[in-house]
DNA sequence: ATCGCGTGTGAATCATCGGC
DNA sequence: GCCGATGATTCACACGCGAT
C-alpha cells in the first residue's frame, strides 16, 4: 500500500469551506468537484464555467484548472480518485462502464435541479460518512457508492461545455482574453498585443483577468507555457530543453528553465530524465 | 458597472558568465 | 554547442483615484 497522504488512490473532502481558491494545476487523478453553495468561477483549460449551487464537475485532472471563488465563502465537496487504482480494486466491466462518460480525456460539467440534486447531496452526505469510518468494509463500501454516483450522473453527462448561467459582460470578455491566450500563448506576447487584438484597455484587462480567474495574465500565460512543456518532455525524452522553451513561447533559455524549476522543484533536464525512467519502468511492467 | 490614467514595486527579459 | 546561474534593465500590474 502507498504511504504518503497524497499519493492515497482516492481523497475525498466533504462540504469545505475556503476563502481562497487552488492555483491553476493539474493532477493525475480523476476529479469529482460538487458546488453547495456560495460563488465561484472554475477555469478549465481556457473556459471559464460561472458555478451556481448543483453544479457538479468530472474531469481528467490533467487539463489545467482552477477554482476562483474571490472573497467570498463558498462551500464544495471535491475528490480526487486514481482510475487505475479503481479499476484494480472493482470489477472491470463494472468499473469501464461506469467511465464510459468520461471517455479518456473528457471534461463534463452538469447542473442539478431538484429531486436529482437532492439525491447526490444525500449521496455525498452518506459517503462522507462511510469516508471517515476507519476500517476496510466502510470504505469498500465508499467506493461502491462513489460507482453508483458515477452511474447515476451518467445520463446528465452528455450536456458538456458551458455553463448555465449567463456570463456578464465581464466575464465574456475574459473568456475572450484566455480564448486569444490559449490561442496565442506561445508566441511573444505583451500587453499592446492584446490590446490591439482584443479592443480593450490594458488596465482594465488586467484588473477584470485577475477578478474573474484569481490570477494575473502573465501568471496565467506562465502555467500555461510551463504546463505544456511538461507534456511535451513526457510525450518526447529525445527532444532538447531549448526546443521546448523556444515552443511554448520563451525567448530566452535562461529564463525558462529558472520558472521550471521554481514550479516543478527541478530542472526541464533532471525532469525529462526522470520522465523517461519513469516511462522505461512502466513499459517493462507491461 | 464599465473604463482610463499615474505611480511604485516586483517579475520578466536581456546580457553574460561558467560548467559540462 | 547545450544548459543553468546571476546581475541589470524593461515592463506588467496593483492600487488609488476619477470619469462616464
Amino acid at each position: 500500500m502507498l504511504a504518503h497522504p497524497m499519493m492515497l488512490p482516492v481523497r475525498f473532502a466533504y462540504r469545505f469551506d475556503t476563502r481562497w481558491g487552488m492555483n491553476f494545476h493539474t493532477h493525475r487523478e480523476y476529479e469529482l468537484y460538487y458546488f453547495h453553495q456560495g460563488r465561484c468561477t472554475y477555469i478549465i483549460g481556457s473556459h471559464i464555467h460561472v458555478l451556481s449551487p448543483g453544479d457538479l464537475i468530472l474531469m481528467n485532472g490533467m487539463t489545467l484548472h482552477s477554482a476562483n471563488p474571490g472573497p467570498h465563502h463558498y462551500l464544495r465537496t471535491n475528490m480526487h480518485f486514481d482510475p487505475s487504482y479503481l479499476r484494480e480494486v472493482l470489477n472491470d466491466s463494472i468499473f469501464t462502464s461506469a467511465f464510459e462518460t468520461i471517455g479518456q480525456l473528457g471534461n463534463h460539467i452538469i447542473h442539478l435541479e431538484g429531486e436529482s440534486r437532492t439525491e447526490v447531496e444525500q449521496h455525498l452526505h452518506k459517503m462522507n460518512g462511510l469516508y471517515q469510518q476507519n476500517d476496510a468494509v466502510s470504505f469498500r463500501r465508499f467506493l461502491l457508492a462513489l460507482l453508483d454516483l458515477l452511474y447515476y450522473i451518467q445520463p446528465f453527462c452528455p450536456t458538456t461545455g458551458q455553463s448555465i448561467r449567463k456570463m456578464t459582460e465581464k466575464e465574456l470578455h475574459v473568456q475572450r482574453m484566455l480564448t486569444y491566450l490559449e490561442e496565442h500563448y506561445s508566441e511573444e506576447l505583451h500587453m499592446e498585443l492584446l490590446e490591439s487584438a482584443l479592443f480593450l484597455n490594458k488596465t482594465y484587462m488586467a484588473k477584470i483577468f485577475k477578478e474573474v480567474t484569481g490570477m494575473t495574465i502573465f501568471i496565467y500565460l506562465k502555467n500555461r507555457r510551463l504546463n505544456q512543456a511538461k507534456i511535451l518532455f513526457m510525450m518526447d525524452n529525445k527532444v532538447s530543453v531549448s526546443d521546448i522553451c523556444y515552443t511554448v513561447g520563451y525567448k530566452h533559455l535562461s529564463h525558462f528553465s529558472r520558472l521550471f524549476k521554481q514550479k516543478f522543484g527541478c530542472t526541464p533536464e533532471q525532469f525529462q530524465r526522470i520522465a523517461h525512467h519513469h516511462k522505461l519502468s512502466t513499459n517493462s511492467e507491461k
